[in-house]
DNA sequence: ACCCACACGTGAGTC
DNA sequence: TGACTCACGTGTGGG
């Protein structure tokens, strides 16, 4: 593919900004318009998975700071690839470590730095298809190194087996980089843009359909148990997208044309496939017959249509229609009257940028919102034919995004709490082992039982470390003690050059106390005793008289010892 | 007040049925019509609670048998009384302990004795102003012990600071006795009853308006966390019922009468006090706006009636329609003909008893529905001027009871499942230390943090007690191990009468070792080294001789010894 | 048929 | 004021 035209006022800058490794990887190596049947999903509840990943600082993986989804799907040539399927990308929070806060906020001061970083992606949205109104730049009031690296990322695309999501998923297992800043370390054609990002830990988790990929600039030791944690909510993902996924495939092979637009405009009532008595290609029903059989029209119909707008698919359909030489020319064109063609499309726009090519003054939330109400007019005028005939690509990805936009019609947002927490608790079952039923109030029983359980027992071997250390220091210091010599149980008499000690220990706690003991049952008579030692041992010499005629053989007195020691 | 004229065919077998002391307290000493104006509340939040505590083996509190909640209302000469609230009695679960499911199956099998349960139930019901539609005997095909228990404290009241809930709610301590079947325990007068019942555990909870009763056939010894846990749901209660009562207690004293009547009839919309924006004296709101704002008045008018409906309290008015006379006369009229009427008002009963005076063939279920399918047709003819009107009395009490009647019309259904949910959130909190936030989603989190850092100390103490376990092992086993006396460290030398052994032991773990290593490090040659015995003691003598002209005095042998042992 | 569990949109309250 | 939590009634799908 090689340069294909882009024009920037300077190049090297670009490369700078991107790094020149990685943009030689974005023009040549990775970027394809393959990836355009990639997005089958767009899928709001991963979505929010995801986010709840690297949003929600009191959950177990505070510690994410983007986190992408590659999703499989198949190219337009037929293979199989690992696409952006979903992502998410966060800000610092404000409680995070300063040092943190700073990586993350690393290139925001220097403006032709922003500058350049928007047009880049600009470039990038540009060029696979996307219009000017649905460019994330023009979402983004900064674009920091993680930003950036999450959002270049949208643009790759992996064969299986091929880069770290594609080895990743074909090999089944998961990819945990603690030490991804590493110079040695090259997960992924991406490496390079990752460490410019400062992203220390670098996990990437397999699921049946695509893979899990997590970035943190902090440096996270491997944890199986946070691994379950996190995998836990794809689970139930992967049944629900590997249906879709295969219906789709399937809708594509019987067509048996490669297009998308007949992915897309297929989606008729008769013909849409259901999965889990929701439309497939959209992640809600289509219609809530609900809605009109509940008499409540009345309600804006905000509501029902962004529930039911088919949303095509991203990028597919633009980037069939124009030819490469077509493609370069509205490159250019868009390059040098980027602001003009931006104010054109958005006439509602209560808040016109300023400046030439600067972009801060656009807050995401004046965008969206205009878009918002560009759709209520359509939603309002086409009820019901609207299936396949709005060409407005969906907003992808990333769609709360940081400078989260108001209105989150208090539905959505509402959607999110629960989406939030059935999150947890899907963690809370990865956390609870022994759970009786799958329903929730079961589930919170059988945790409050868990953690009693488990208090119960924590409490136990508290006690029982108390106890045990008691034992141990006891008769560690019981023998200790009563070995010990003391003023009590030594005594001196001292001669001219000779001493006299007499040294007393408890007889029971003595080693030969058992040897005393089988003499003394077998009715012998000690006549002398006597010890010596060595540098290693001591020895108990002992002349014993024996009653009777019995003899006492070794086997005998060994017997008796270990006779002794089976019944204490 | 003595025998009210209570015609029994046996006098004597209800007093066995009851036991003599409780059927005596029965109709002596508690019993009053005074408890007319107690289920103020009757409210079916306090009901959930309860029957939570009772009803779901898989929570923390799965060990209660019955619970009542003695709620503190103003009674008819205007003292302050502890009557019955809300109570919940539960059937033996099928996987419970043989032994425990004898007990609360106790006296199924009498036909005679369940006849006369029921009778004296019947009895009771009437005479506080019941009608025979909406007694509990007829809901129950079998009156077991605990049931028996449970529903005779129906009747009873009691003034602050007597009886047991009256001491424990005056005292404002909560009581807890595991062995209320020992003969000197006498919490209550119901005692005798609670024993007969086989109640082991009865415990007592005060709460700002009322006292919370929980009994246990099982023994169950005191424990403050799951006392925390029971008490928890019940805090939330207090404000909402405190605030009930007061506006209740406050109406009665304006209107300045007694009577039940004015206390119902009081309630329109315009006075109606309002609690956290519902209505006092419905749990519900009379009329959600939204109902009819939303424009979905075409659904069945009977989600509106029921909610709204103003349920009159129990038996207030009926029993101040009745003069003593003729509520004696009532009471023979409907021990000869209970049968006659009890069909001819339940024209709708599928399945007619079948006995003269059995009801065991009658399901509650089967009467409930009667009676709801009676309200539907009510709520239908009158849609909007029933408040007031309808003078049914409400069911009290354990209305879902064990033989749960069918339609708990999905709305109360999912009350009672979201109620559930809710308990095990608060049982959850009570559990977990260090509680971040109190919403939801940041308690599971919080949780999920609790059971990962429980579990990661559990590994941890697991694993040094592994580890403390191999160092007690070895050290102890170690000696022992060369403490034994075996073959390979003792020799014996026979000779005719007399026997010569020798046995050695390694020098570190003898006694003597560190007087040896004294002796060594004062520089002196053990010249000879005896050793004797008596009983207890092992005598260690020791003659050395000193190199040059130091003397070995005792001080600084044990000086050295001492030393040693600071530094081994 | 019914029961159960869940998710949804919505009104209301809270900070 | 908006962001957020919560409870409610309702629709729905699975057993």
């Amino acid at each position: 593919m090689g340069d294909i035209g882009w024009n920037y006022e300077n190049k090297a800058m670009a490369a700078t900004v991107l790094g020149t490794k990685a943009f030689d990887y974005l023009i040549s190596s990775s970027i394809s318009a393959e990836c355009s049947l990639m997005a089958i999903g767009n899928d709001e509840n991963l979505q929010h998975k995801l986010s709840d990943l690297v949003e929600h600082p009191n959950s177990a993986n505070f510690c994410w700071n983007y986190a992408i989804f590659w999703q499989l799907s198949k190219s337009k040539t037929g293979d199989l690839v690992l696409g952006w399927g979903d992502g998410c990308c966060r800000e610092p929070h404000e409680d995070e470590d300063s040092e943190v806060t700073r990586i993350l906020n690393i290139r925001l001061e220097n403006e032709s730095h922003q500058r350049m970083r928007k047009r880049v992606l600009q470039k990038l949205h540009l060029f696979f298809g996307g219009t000017n109104e649905d460019s994330y730049a023009f979402g983004l009031d900064k674009v920091t190194d993680v930003e950036m690296f999450f959002l270049a990322s949208m643009y790759f695309s992996f064969p299986k087996g091929e880069g770290g999501p594609g080895r990743c998923f074909a090999s089944g297992k998961h990819v945990w980089l603690s030490n991804a800043l590493k110079p040695s370390i090259d997960y992924c054609v991406r490496s390079f843009l990752a460490k410019s990002a400062g992203m220390q830990t670098i996990v990437l988790i397999p699921t049946d359909v695509g893979v899990v990929e997590l970035g943190s600039v902090r440096c996270i030791p491997e944890n199986l148990e946070l691994l379950k944690v996190i995998r836990s909510p794809f689970l139930s993902l992967s049944v629900f997208l590997r249906a879709k996924k295969a219906a789709a495939l399937a809708a594509l092979t019987n067509k048996n044309d490669g297009s998308i637009s007949s992915l897309v405009t297929s989606n008729h009532a008769e013909v849409a496939p259901k999965i889990f008595g929701q439309d497939l290609y959209s992640d809600r029903v289509q219609f809530r017959d609900r809605g009109d059989a509940k008499g409540n029209g009345d309600r804006p119909p905000i509501t029902n249509t962004r529930n039911g707008f088919q949303w095509p698919q991203f990028r597919g359909n633009t980037l069939q229609s124009y030819s490469p030489e077509a493609l370069t020319k509205i490159l250019n064109e868009r390059v040098n009257g980027e602001r003009e063609e931006y104010r054109l499309n958005d006439s509602q726009l209560q808040k016109p940028a300023q400046k030439q090519i600067d972009f801060t003054g656009v807050s995401s939330r004046s965008v969206i919102s205009s878009v918002e109400s560009e759709h209520s007019g359509v939603e309002i005028s086409c009820k019901e034919e609207w299936v396949g005939l709005d060409k407005r690509p969906r907003k992808r990805g990333r769609k709360p995004a940081n400078g989260r936009y108001e209105p989150l019609n208090h539905v959505e947002a509402e959607r999110m709490r629960r989406e939030k927490l059935n999150q947890r608790f899907y963690a809370l079952r990865a956390v609870v082992p022994n759970i009786s039923k799958m329903d929730k109030a079961s589930l919170l029983g059988d945790t409050i039982a868990y953690i009693t359980e488990l208090q119960k027992k924590l409490k136990e071997m508290e006690c029982e470390r108390e106890s045990l250390q008691n034992e141990a220091l006891v008769p560690e210091a019981k023998p200790n003690m009563e070995m010990e010599v003391s003023a009590s149980n030594i005594d001196i008499q001292a001669g001219h050059e000779e001493v006299t000690l007499r040294v007393s220990f408890p007889l029971d706690a003595h080693p030969v106390s058992r040897v005393l003991r089988a003499i003394k049952d077998a009715k012998g008579t000690i006549i002398e005793a006597k010890f010596a030692t060595d540098s290693e041992k001591v020895f108990h010499t002992l002349l014993v008289k024996l009653q009777g005629s019995e003899r006492l053989t070794k086997e005998k007195l060994i017997e008796a010892l270990s006779h002794e020691s089976n019944s204490p």
